[in-house]
DNA sequence: CCGCGTCTGTCAGGGAATTGTCAGCGGACA
DNA sequence: TGTCCGCTGACAATTCCCTGACAGACGCGG
């Protein structure tokens, strides 16, 4: 699940990045508004965490312009303490929920779930699919009941299959959902990860359409 | 899919055309403005990747001439690195997306992804055409409701009758549209396609107009 | 700092589905 | 009725995907 992380400052940027991964996430950096504007418009985040002072363009112009464009992304703005008209601003510009500055990670982390929750219309974090149920807030995964132990990667992986059930998933698509830009990696890699998974989950739950990509099978 | 490059650089052009091709798109080039706009104006591209610096006519002029008649087709932008300005009268003639120049190929096949998932996402992907119905985003057929199991070939074939339902599509242009400039096949080629589609779709749906071509039956 | 185990990307080999070609056949059209 | 065009089954070539092996990276405990 990548999120993305609109943060001049460099330190703080790091801070909440790091805090996400551990969450689960898959974070990117924009360091300004111009930037964040790009990259909130072309990719597919699960998740904006926007800071409004920001260089060149303001962060409360580049929500408005996302909310214009039909971005619908859900935006979790930092605002300092007791700027109350900074909230206001936020609302009508469309962010989903504020956290005031200084904030605990925990608190960051916490709301970030429960937004992305609420976004993909879901009450509980448990998703079932076919034989297969992922829970995004323990992360774990179960199939028929019975829990696997999983690698970072390959919860990534198959949590991308999850978002993406009732549809084929391109293997370029996992390579970038998954690793981000950076393209040093082989499509390869995906089929590895995707060998391993079978091996844990048995037959019958992930599919391949040759040609197309990958699938979570429905019915049993 | 195909896609129009838009250089006046012929080795920049070249280089983009193989990146995307790589991608799966069918490149074609224009070198210059006047032909960049009759090209982008009457063919359907998935995607225009523009150059600001062109000979005759401006890039940006041609873009706003697009715009202005009504041509949707999402442009990525190549500007010189940190020129503002370009970028703001970008916006304002209606980009979908900006590369700085130099970029590595990769980010442009990255950003074209995007800009096309996102630009199809737009519009209704399910097309009906008598009996048939293509769902671009699930790329699945069904007939009658009933799943089809396509290969890849097939799919892109029945694409191109369904883009071009209540016409007769000539085998040659299927050819041209599925493998693209490379004509090291023969005709036969696309009449062994149809044949397997047929065997799969069963018989009243993918009709045959002796010495013009195929098409799709529209009533029951 | 070293040894150990785990995770992960790459590589190469093999197998299976896909796909192009060929040749024979049958119907359409003059 | 002859010719041409398109259909189809068979086969070969190709592409795509799976998997086991291996090595580098990383973390951890001693």
């Amino acid at each position: 699940m990548r999120c993305l992380i609109v943060e001049d400052d460099a330190r703080i940027a790091a801070d909440i990045a790091q805090a996400l991964e551990q969450a689960g996430f898959r974070a990117e950096h924009a360091a300004d508004g111009e930037s964040a504007w790009f990259m909130g418009g072309t990719e597919d985040y699960a998740l904006i965490v926007l800071d409004l002072g920001l260089p060149r363009i303001d962060g409360l112009t580049v929500l408005k312009r996302w909310r214009s464009e039909g971005v619908d992304i859900p935006v979790l703005v930092l605002t300092a303490r007791g700027s109350w008209n900074e909230r206001v601003e936020g609302i009508d510009a469309g962010a989903d929920d504020y956290l005031p500055k200084p904030f605990r990670m925990e608190e960051l982390v916490a709301r970030a779930r429960a937004l992305v929750r609420r976004a993909s219309g879901r009450v509980n974090p448990v998703q079932q699919v076919g034989r297969l149920a992922l829970d995004t807030n323990r992360q774990t995964v179960s199939i028929d009941g019975r829990m696997l132990n999983l690698t970072q990667l390959e919860f990534r992986l198959i949590s991308c299959l999850v978002m993406n059930a009732e549809r084929v998933v391109p293997p370029v698509e996992l390579l970038e959902q998954i690793y981000g830009d950076d393209d040093s990696r082989d499509v390869n890699a995906i089929e590895a990860v995707i060998a391993r998974l079978r091996r844990k989950t048995g037959p019958g739950v992930i599919g391949t359409r040759r040609g197309f990509g990958y699938f979570l099978e429905q019915s049993p």
